[in-house]
DNA sequence: ACGTACACCGTACGTCGTACGCTGTACGTC
DNA sequence: GACGTACAGCGTACGACGTACGGTGTACGT
């Protein structure tokens, strides 16, 4: 049983092969047994640079969110409107490559990746001219808007083998007669996929509310 | 072994247990021997009621969703705006009830009951005027919020086995100097616990911001 | 040359969801 | 009454899971 001779078992190779792992197959699908095979090393082996799952789970929030590039090139420190947007939008793709990530937004402990994208909001917010409390309320609203856009998108889209057969199965349940908005709904749905549209709706919705409270409090 | 002189095993006896059982111990503690227990049979009986768990949590959500009584008494028809607030106070109150509902929102299926409240919010929606686009639109932005608002209450109160000292660790690891607006945050947390501020400021946000467009398309 | 520390990992325990097949009762048909 | 069938209930078993524990070998400070 060499103990050198192999590429060496980090934390950073155990976390980069557990994201590229629920990239690929799905977060249910990872456990610990097929992360080591993953890394190639024994299961317990992997317990020597991680505390347990959770820790895992906590660590691919950070290693993903590492990668967070938000474009606010040439931006003035007080224009938080475009900053926020920038932030959002690059947030968004984020969440969207790894579609895991929003089942753990919640659960896993935030770790210093995360509270950066924290400050950088917030500190958004205050230099435009927001009150702590109206920065708050803001913070949370924008937290609220992305991550759960971005989660309906990851349940919708990935999370269903078949959406197709689901969509119909669904319909075949709810008739048109007792519920003509629904089915009206779920026909926008099939028509045009553009959820892009739904994300810019809704992220405006926000920006434009939370404009109007600016001077406040 | 005696099929009659029991209580008869009911799949609706089945689910109240299950929801009494996830309201008690956690959604996470639900498994079927434990269910099996709870209603006093044995495991394998259960699934001559139900198709596996999954079955269950749909089944879960659609018991749990079924006293949803939101007060629109005295209401006109076209009164989206107090009629949306309604429903909306008396869905946040229901998720509350039951901590397990947001997490499995996404997950479950959805069943006749939760059909029904979709109709519910769109037509009263279309109702108020907007266009089919637009309801689909307020919609998303409607479910989003509420639940979205639900889940966070539910992962940060109840999740935490101590929000006392996770807070405190939390603080520790973000250093005030590099990371003033999120102390100052996480602050305005530990000093007042009113989230139901944060909830109605959300919900309007959201009605003002829907209003502004119910002319479009 | 020897002691210690520690990365690695084989084994094992208690849990999970559920497939399978056996039981015994209830009931429709003569 | 006798018999056949259907079906609710459940005991057992299989393959997964997370991870505690203890052994084993190498590397390194002395």
């Amino acid at each position: 049983m060499p103990t050198s001779d192999r590429p060496a078992l980090t934390r950073e190779a155990i976390v980069a092969a557990a994201v590229a792992f629920a990239d690929r197959e799905g977060l249910e699908a990872l456990s610990m047994r097929r992360l080591a095979d993953e890394v190639g090393c024994g299961t317990m082996s992997l317990y020597n640079h991680v505390d347990d799952k959770d820790d895992v789970h906590a660590a691919m929030v950070e290693h993903a969110l590492a990668d967070r590039a938000p474009d606010t090139d040439g931006l003035a420190d007080d224009a938080w409107r475009p900053r926020l947007r920038a932030i959002a939008v690059d947030l968004l793709r984020v969440l969207t490559e790894h579609q895991w990530m929003s089942d753990l937004w919640n659960r896993a402990f935030p770790g210093p990746v995360r509270t950066a994208l924290m400050e950088d909001v917030l500190a958004t917010l205050r230099r435009g001219g927001f009150s702590p409390r109206m920065a708050h309320h803001g913070f949370h609203a924008f937290d609220l808007y992305v991550v759960g856009f971005a989660h309906q998108q990851a349940t919708f889209t990935i999370g269903l083998e078949d959406p197709e057969a689901t969509m119909q199965a669904f319909l075949d349940q709810t008739p048109a007669e007792t519920h003509p908005h629904t089915v009206e709904h779920v026909m926008l749905h099939a028509d045009d996929a553009v959820p892009d549209d739904d994300f810019a709706f809704m992220l405006d919705l926000l920006l434009d509310g939370i404009e109007r409270h600016r001077a406040e409090d």
